[in-house]
RNA sequence: GGGCGGUUAGCUCAGCUGGUUAGAGCGCCUGCCUUACAAGCAGGAGGUCCACAGUUCGAGUCUGUGACCGCCCACCA
């Protein structure tokens, strides 16, 4: 038996073989079109897969975020498209040395121990071994990426870019190093950038101290502050110049309680008369505002803290304790003294790391900055203002839209880019310190000697990138920059970007700050990429987010082992509809699983027919014209083309769950619970007969494959490939032509008389089941309709006396609306002949009287009303009343049928 | 403090530019092993579209206000 499938759907059995056998046979790697070949003049499609960590797994975001570009790249591959999906990791600096520290640790050891030199070693030992775990894991789920051109961030030729971007970016001016306040977080003893704090309210208290005023004269001056532990480093106490309650206080200066330092009085506009005392305490060395404050009246900056938040040596009897210890220490003290002048409830924001959920310190430290606001030496708009053009023009098109004015509000608002890290494991920073006079030399490698003195004795500097740094170059340098290729020439401006709005700025914003500068000569246009597309979170059934705390993680290879990756693919797509998350949930897979299975099924009938039609039969062949005669199939064409539009129409649009729908409902509503029901009669019947059939059937399912393929790529290979017994016409389905819309095909007649159809065989159905008439029995029916519905009745009475169990279908010659049980309609009337149960009768009719009268009251009171009819556009006038004249008809007609119960 | 999104059937969500009778899946009820599929088939019940006001001939859809839920951004001690 050739085309034999198991009888079960086992997703389990098919699915590895074919994701092996995809990678096995390259299908998806792209090789570069040279200039003028064929391949050069298609339309190409590129797309960069957001890399994901090294140190990560496969959650349900990451699965989502690739459904959909698989969806994506695979209908355009089938559109003819030359598809690029370009796939990577990301070292992810702060993330893996994390992971291998821990794992030092357990072995009693340390980075410190080990040495730089022997931990980086270490650390690509770890990812030699682990890294690809979520790679492999894709592999799993059949992303369509070209494996043959898989990147790791810190591969050499990427690590040369990020130097030459790096060297570039500090020659232009725009990479500067300076003493400034930054995030830091005391865990991971390193500076992070902005966007790497999260805040978090946190219900602390705003305390009062007494600073006494010098001089003896026992006057204070109260301050009001969150962090009591950082007064040991103030440096001055800053008032509103308006404030006129310490206008006399201007001149004089206060003591520092606890460390008995003298500092001044300042008036600064920071100082708000409004907020506590309208007197602030200045920590230029702890706090940013300070900061600023510290710069603008030349204040000393005095660090309190150590890189683990441990009070240092200028913390006095303090030194050696934790931050948070101190704070404790220094309010009773202070109390001891008197100075603490209260202390109230208060709810502040805190910032904490982003990755370990520290209370991050602000500290004053010497950093690299990207100065994303100032124009570079040469002239021309800086970073930002072209980020923010390049959108504001469209030339970056952001669905859905609102995320537009999310990326300008925060471009508008954007802080200069703190690039450093004090980590080990990343690209260390190509800058050189000369021992000798402290000059920095930065450089794309070594210098020989100091720039400035001459010396020989220069130290690499320790601090490496941001690993945002590096994910922000790859749309170029994924494709051979800096040197000049010609997949830069064919793939950039890549197509498109699918990402999650979590990394909107961390990682979309910046690309595009770093991809127009660096390509800003690039002939096929600047920008990383031509359009965004962001999805949402992947959230549980309860509309939690997922998160190992709470353990409602849902691991999408368990899943996927359960129901298959198809039924998950589905499950992503058909729920993912533009800006609400999607609530993940068991119960949605377990319908499509039960899709899939119904598609397996179908293939079986399908090719059980084959097997039974025996030689001649085919699926492959051409159907003879002749089958465009019959209704069903002139419809069943008709339907595959519309729906076809509409899949396309809805991928383009990113409307993955409209698309999905639109699939589910053609498979399983029109072909399987219609077609395939109205055909077996002659699939069953002569050998012609059912040869005719089963060719057109064929044509049918096998586009329905296609049209189905991106979203369950696995089932459709599978069954695909049974079609053709081996011998198929490509080595994919996936390399075949997507179904398009061929209006030719459209039939609109045809669609309107199977629904004129399929509205009877519901109509004795139903009138079926309420009369309680035992399914096996086959009941006569009556009916009444005009000469061109009637014809069509009988065109087609077979197919309505089978699939309504009606045997002996006759015409009556006037109206039935006399008749007890008849239902009727705006085409036709009907009824069984069998006893009526006249008290469920008369309630149905009465119930749909109601209906029916409310509807024509209201359509009666538009067609009354003049501005309607002057309004409105004639379709809808016509429409409403044509509808109304329907109703009138068969209101009369109900109500003679409830006359005719008695 | 600024901005954004949501509120439609028991549950999860669609409903594209306002237009004739508001849809789907799951769940629920009834009946069926009908020569692919019980992961199935047939039929059915179930909705004051958060509230109020407004625009309009016409509002689930547009505007405003409010309520509740959620998110993002933010250097006021």
């Amino acid at each position: 038996m050739p085309h034999e499938l198991p009888k079960t759907y086992d997703p389990g059995a098919i699915e590895p073989r074919w994701a092996e056998y995809w990678i096995r046979e390259n299908l998806f790697a792209v090789k570069t079109p040279q200039p003028g070949s064929a391949e050069a003049k298609k339309p190409v499609f590129s797309l960069l897969l957001p890399p994901p960590n090294v140190t990560g797994r496969l959650h349900m975001g990451h699965m989502l975020n690739q459904t959909e570009m698989d969806i994506i790249m695979r209908w355009r591959r089938m559109r003819g498209f030359l598809t690029l999906w370009l796939p990577g990791t990301d070292h992810a600096g702060i993330a893996t040395q994390m992971m291998v520290e821990r794992q030092l640790a357990s072995e009693g050891t340390s980075r410190q121990k080990l040495g730089r030199e022997a931990f980086v070693r270490r650390v690509w030992c770890w990812k030699k071994q682990y890294g690809s775990a979520i790679t492999d894991q894709m592999k799993r789920l059949g992303a369509s990426v070209d494996w043959t051109r898989e990147y790791f961030t810190m591969d050499e030729d990427l690590s040369r870019a990020v130097t030459e971007v790096f060297v570039r970016l500090y020659e232009e001016g725009l990479i500067y190093r300076g003493k400034y306040i930054v995030n830091w977080c005391p865990r991971c003893m390193t500076a992070i950038s902005d966007l790497e704090v999260v805040h978090e309210d946190y219900a602390g208290k705003l305390y009062q101290i007494r600073y006494p005023v010098s001089g003896g004269s026992g006057e204070f001056l109260t301050v009001a502050t969150t962090r009591p532990e950082t007064m040991l480093g103030d440096t001055a106490i800053a008032v509103n110049p308006k404030d006129r309650r310490y206008s006399n206080l201007l001149k004089q200066k206060v003591i520092v309680p606890l460390i008995e330092r003298q500092i001044p009085i300042v008036a600064d506009d920071f100082a708000d008369p409004q907020f506590g005392t309208g007197a602030v305490k200045v920590t230029p060395a702890h706090d940013p505002n300070d900061f600023q404050i510290g710069l603008r009246h030349n204040l000393e900056q005095v660090n309190v803290m150590d890189e683990q938040g441990m009070m240092n040596e200028n913390a006095g009897a303090y030194a050696g304790h934790d931050r948070f210890e101190a704070r404790e220490m220094v309010l009773r003290d202070l109390q001891k003294q008197g100075l603490l002048a209260g202390a109230k409830d208060y709810t502040y924001a805190i910032g904490k790391c982003d990755r370990c959920r520290t209370i991050v310190e602000p500290r004053l430290s010497t950093q690299w900055f990207v100065a994303v606001n100032k124009q570079p030496k040469a002239g021309g708009p800086s970073l930002a203002a072209v980020a923010t053009k390049v959108v504001q023009d469209g030339e970056i098109r952001i669905t859905p839209e609102n995320f537009r004015t999310v990326y300008l509000n925060w471009m508008e608002n954007i802080y200069d880019w703190c690039i450093s890290r004090q980590l080990w494991w990343g690209h260390r920073i190509p800058a050189w310190h000369c021992l000798d006079c402290n000059e920095i030399t930065v450089a794309r490698s070594t210098p020989a000697q100091c720039l400035k003195c001459g010396s020989g004795k220069l130290e690499q500097e320790q601090d490496v990138l941001d690993t945002w740094f590096s994910s922000a170059l790859l749309p170029f340098t994924s494709l051979g920059w800096p040197e000049t290729t010609r997949d830069q020439e064919v793939f950039y401006p890549t197509s498109l970007l699918i990402t999650g709005f979590d990394i909107l700025f961390f990682w979309v914003a910046r690309m595009v700050m770093m991809g127009c500068h660096f390509m800003a000569d690039h002939a096929q246009g600047i920008v990383p990429f031509r359009e965004v597309y962001i999805h949402a979170l992947v959230r549980d059934a309860e509309r939690q987010k997922m998160s190992k705390v709470k353990g409602n993680v849902i691991d999408p290879i368990e899943v996927t082992e359960k129901y298959g990756t198809d039924a998950v693919r589905f499950t992503l797509a058909s729920m993912a509809s533009p800006g609400t998350d999607i609530a993940f949930s068991e119960d949605r897979t377990e319908g499509y699983r039960a899709f899939a299975n119904k598609i397996w099924n179908a293939a079986r009938f399908v090719f059980m027919n084959l097997d039974r039609a025996g030689q001649g039969a085919s699926l492959t062949e051409r159907a003879p014209e002749s089958e465009l005669q019959r209704l069903e199939n002139r419809w069943i064409l008709s339907r595959f083309h519309r729906v076809a539009g509409e899949v396309n129409q809805d991928l383009a649009n990113y409307r993955f769950d409209e698309a999905a729908n639109a699939v589910y409902k053609f498979f399983w509503g029109d072909f399987c619970d219609w077609y395939v029901e109205i055909i077996k009669p002659r699939l069953a019947g002569p050998a012609e007969e059912a040869r005719g059939a089963l060719a057109f059937l064929g044509v049918v399912f096998e586009g329905a494959l296609r049209l189905l393929s991106p979203f369950m790529p696995f089932i459709t290979e599978e069954i695909w490939h049974a079609i053709y017994e081996g011998k198929p016409p490509s080595k994919s389905i996936a390399l075949t032509a997507y179904p398009e819309l061929d209006a030719g095909r459209l039939n609109d007649a045809a669609e309107q008389d199977m629904t004129i159809l399929q509205d009877l065989i519901i109509s004795i159905r139903n009138m079926r089941a309420e009369m309680k008439i035992e399914p096996k029995r086959k009941a006569p029916a009556r009916m009444f309709a005009g000469a061109q519905v009637r014809r069509l009745i009988e065109e087609n009475r077979g197919m309505i006396e089978r699939l309504a169990s009606v045997e002996g279908l006759e015409f009556a010659s006037q109206s039935l609306a006399n008749t007890r049980g008849a239902r009727v309609t705006a085409n036709f009337e009907v009824c069984i002949v069998y006893e009526v149960d006249v008290a469920a009768e008369r309630e149905r009719l009465t119930k749909e009287l109601k209906k029916l009268e409310n509807e024509l009251a209201n359509h009666q009171r538009q067609l009354a009303n003049e501005q309607f009819l002057s309004k409105a556009p004639a379709h809808v006038v016509d429409g409403i009343r044509k509808r109304v004249a329907e109703l009138e008809v068969l209101i009369q007609k109900i109500r003679a049928a409830l006359d005719n119960l008695g």
